[in-house]
DNA sequence: TAGATTGTTAATCGATTAACAATC
DNA sequence: TAGATTGTTAATCGATTAACAATC
């Protein structure tokens, strides 16, 4: 094992995976505005990941960078997905039509990450059956038809806290093993369900922290 | 220094301090749920961090455990916000009251962890004068004045991809320091100005992988 | 050539984990 | 008392950082 967190055909560790994820991000926003190359440095500013420890974490797997240019984005979109094996596209049902709701069907935020919102659900009958963009709000209802039917892989809530937990549950009997969660619900699920809870506070409080001390 | 990460008069460790953010949210989560105390292992399976850490990040500053028991969720809700020196309130001013802008001002997020949104800002003259709750709408052009009036500490981007470096800017001229970005646009700011920018994709690609693998 | 930036090494530091005595 | 869980130690592993030769 010559590369510590690196892989030929082993697993990622947490740490590798979440920073590969987090330069991806970064990388496709630097390519809607235009850039062509990007140096480890600037990755660095916008990831919050030392410029080393990703000239580290991305050698692993290959020479991907020029020496005195930096890495071309183009390439290192694909190399990075080629390593998190997320070059497909996903299918993921978005519960909850409200603010919040339509805020993320309408972002790109998951489709530029080859994540396709393939169905909203809400349980008010006057949202059932309207779309947002063109994707169709259901009754709460055909979840489980849904969730098999289109091979949902992700099950994304938007509810309110009340409702999460019920939600989850169906998720978990769907058959569905990833939730995020931007409810303050603290959903209890079974050990092989992931779930992500989006909490932008405690970022902020963390954040505060170092500006006030 | 008997306490690696633990301080007493010195700074918390990045590290720390954003832990610590992560135990303050699942508490005050907890005891809206009606708990009153809570073990090691349940925070850990709430916030994915190891119940050996947890119990050794907060050793670090005092016994506030009980064998047997576990940890008062009030006391260590206390205990945690003096540590991190946010007992008090802050003021905040959010940007874009579209679905997103809206969506944050009607939720607790913020408002549990001590975060008053004083304002929030459009462009659209149809939205200027109404009001979000109680929050009223402005116009983004009032920025520079309400930034000082209100002694706003941190600006919450919900604005348009394109329009969130002008804000930015704005923020920054006006001497606000925190930044929680929640469009896609990767923000140029001094070094002195912490951005945090919202991925969900992120942590759902990471997710995924090991979902995938 | 000169300047910039990668790829890589080595040293240090913090995070993670298992284990367990103390004690509620 | 018996069971549970903290507080703490020790060992290991991964992250961080500085430094710099290689090279575009």
């Amino acid at each position: 094992m010559s590369r510590p967190g690196g892989a030929g055909s082993e697993r990622l560790s947490l740490g590798v995976a979440a920073r590969l994820s987090r330069y991806l991000q970064v990388l496709i926003q630097a390519r809607k505005m235009g850039r062509e190359t990007i140096s480890s440095q600037e990755l660095a500013s916008w990831t919050h990941v030392n410029s080393t420890q990703i000239r580290r974490d991305l050698s692993g797997f290959g020479k991907f960078g020029k020496r005195g240019v930096g890495y071309g984005v183009d390439s290192l979109v694909a190399e990075i997905r080629k390593i998190l094996q997320t070059s497909g596209q996903h299918n993921i049902a978005l519960f909850g039509a409200g603010n919040l709701g339509q805020a993320i069907a309408s972002s790109d935020i998951f489709a530029d990450h080859g994540f396709t919102i393939v169905s909203i659900f809400d349980t008010s009958p006057k949202l059932v059956g309207k779309k947002v963009g063109d994707v169709p709000i259901r009754s709460i209802d055909d979840l489980e038809k849904v969730v098999a039917d289109e091979e949902i892989v992700v099950g994304v809530l938007a509810v309110p806290a009340e409702a999460a937990q019920d939600v989850a549950d169906r998720l978990v009997a769907a058959d569905v093993r990833v939730i995020f969660n931007y409810s303050e619900q603290l959903l209890d699920v079974p050990p092989e369900v992931t779930v992500h809870t989006s909490s932008p506070a405690v970022d902020l409080l963390y954040a505060l922290y170092f500006y006030l001390a």
